[in-house]
DNA sequence: ATTTACCATCGATTTCATCGATGATTTGAG
DNA sequence: CTCAAATCATCGATGAAATCGATGGTAAAT
């Protein structure tokens, strides 16, 4: 059996005559005859009853038909959904980001992204670096938004930009009156973190030459589980911490006793990065993403050349 | 598009191996890679995600294999309806029978043909010669029981018996004390007759040597809509009929004041046949119909050879 | 480093749909 | 009654396309 073949039958019963079925087919009536004549050799049932004045479908036929004209339709829209796919930027794009990047990245960028391509369509989800890692194996999501580099041969990389961490205090701190912070000053204060499994954590714990045993066992009760918690206990006087730049863009920034600046020394940056799967077949929709995130970044950042994967 | 290639994409589905899936589908794994792959640019998506760990099926591709089930089931259920209807016995055969024959012989006939073919089903109708053959040529029943040679290039005819006029009079009439009553003695007789189109009415005036034009003038409103009806007239004295042999069997023949006896003289009878058209495919179910009909007449009518068509 | 697993690619082969020409049969016109 | 038109079936040649076995490339496992 074959669609061509259904496609004939259908033919032949709209026509009732083969020849004009077959004009319909843009075949030759020979060979519509033959395939039918082959189609009911198969399938061991004459399908139409024909002579040479008439041609007319049996009851086997009949039924026949029905189920023939459901394939066509079903195989028609096989079509459409593929014509509708067709567009690479259409259809829903599942990207994932990290905590510390997603609340205040995602608001830049939906609104310029929805300007510029429409027909995206964006699934988010919001988990650590980890699970975004291991849903984007399981082909539960298709990219994710990282700071920290991955390294699976599956695995590629669009680096966007680079985040530098700012350091936030208590308004009452020393810190506030001094110019410049560098990396050194931070040595001797009290770094809050965030709990295990966030990479800010980890990337602060870098900054500040901290290993990651020592912190452990001192401030294992004071890691918080949100940037937003974070921030809360530097009001309150626990400690200082730092925090990516585009978070700085919170509502909290005003009005919660927290002053931030950015620390004024080198390598003291995250870079975020468009991770996806080197088989992902929509790649183009990333590059159209990435293209919009660029496009909207606040000057606190600084945009990466995707050149330089 | 293709069925074998639907095939394939579903196997590849459920084993999300290309190895596998070929083997399933009795094709070596180079096949199965190149028809999917070609099907993909045919369709212009992605169905697929493949690297050398994992095959993963794209939500385009999702919905695509959806479709893809739905055709293989409509396509499975071809084949069922196509076995189903190998047996030419099965299904239901459409079969006509003129009104003089079908209340007389189809009591004979069903109880038998349930018994030597139980998946035999007739679907049974009951009209007069003409209607019959425009019915058959508009392969609206499949098979008529006629009483009159079928002239047609397009229809086939299958001789069955020989069924002899009866004559039927009141009690009181002269014929009841004759021994032979012959063609010749119903010449000055007041023939009763069945409406205009009965083919009986025909026979009848065949039979009596009359014209058409004679007996319209005469009898036009004695004329009857059915063989019970003409029965009563002959019981309430209006005058004489022919009754086809099988007809004798109705439940009319004792106690309504008519007798009736076979008439003495040859060429007093009308032979009954299986007509169908030339290009009908399942001629077996009709031997079948006819084998069980020979089978089983009362020796009041004459089985004929098949093979003088 | 070697083996294993797996999908992609390539060239040769075979299968099969297609075409044009022709045949057989019936219908309708002259 | 003969001839032309209509219509489906058959036949042999052609070409496109599916298939196969062998092979390549890559990543994971040992």
């Amino acid at each position: 059996m074959n669609l061509r073949d259904l496609k004939y039958i259908i033919a032949v019963a709209e026509t009732r005559h083969f020849g004009k079925a077959a004009e319909h087919c843009f075949v030759s009536q020979p060979t519509l005859s033959g395939q039918i004549r082959k189609l009911e050799e198969e399938l061991g049932v004459t399908i139409f009853e024909r002579s040479n004045r008439s041609v007319a479908i049996t009851p086997v036929g009949q039924e026949i038909l029905h189920h023939a004209r459901q394939i066509m339709e079903q195989a028609e829209a096989i079509q459409q959904v593929s014509k509708r796919h067709q567009d690479p930027l259409a259809g829903p794009l599942r990207i994932g980001a990290i905590p510390t990047l997603s609340p205040y990245l995602m608001p830049l960028l939906l609104t310029p992204l929805k300007k510029r391509h429409p027909q995206m369509q964006l699934v988010l989800s919001e988990e650590m670096t980890g699970t975004l890692l291991q849903r984007l194996q399981r082909h539960e999501i298709d990219a994710a938004l990282l700071a920290t580099p991955a390294d699976s041969p599956d695995l590629d990389t669009l680096p966007l930009f680079d985040e530098p961490f700012w350091v936030a205090y208590p308004r009452n701190h020393p810190f506030y009156t001094r110019e410049k912070i560098t990396q050194s000053d931070l040595d001797s204060e009290n770094l809050l973190l965030l709990s295990e499994g966030h990479c800010l954590a980890d990337q602060a714990m870098a900054v500040c030459h901290l290993q990651r045993r020592q912190s452990e066992g001192e401030m294992a009760d004071l890691r918080a589980a949100s940037l937003e918690t974070l921030i809360q206990l530097v009001g309150a006087g626990y400690g200082i911490t730092l925090i990516p730049a585009l978070a700085m863009r919170g509502s909290w920034a005003s009005g919660s006793g927290v002053v931030a600046q950015p620390l004024a020394s080198a390598d003291t940056s995250r870079q975020v990065a468009l991770v996806y799967r080197h088989s992902f077949p929509r790649q183009a929709a990333l590059q159209a993403l990435a293209a919009v995130i660029l496009d909207n970044l606040p000057n606190t950042v600084t945009p990466l050349d995707p050149s330089q994967a």
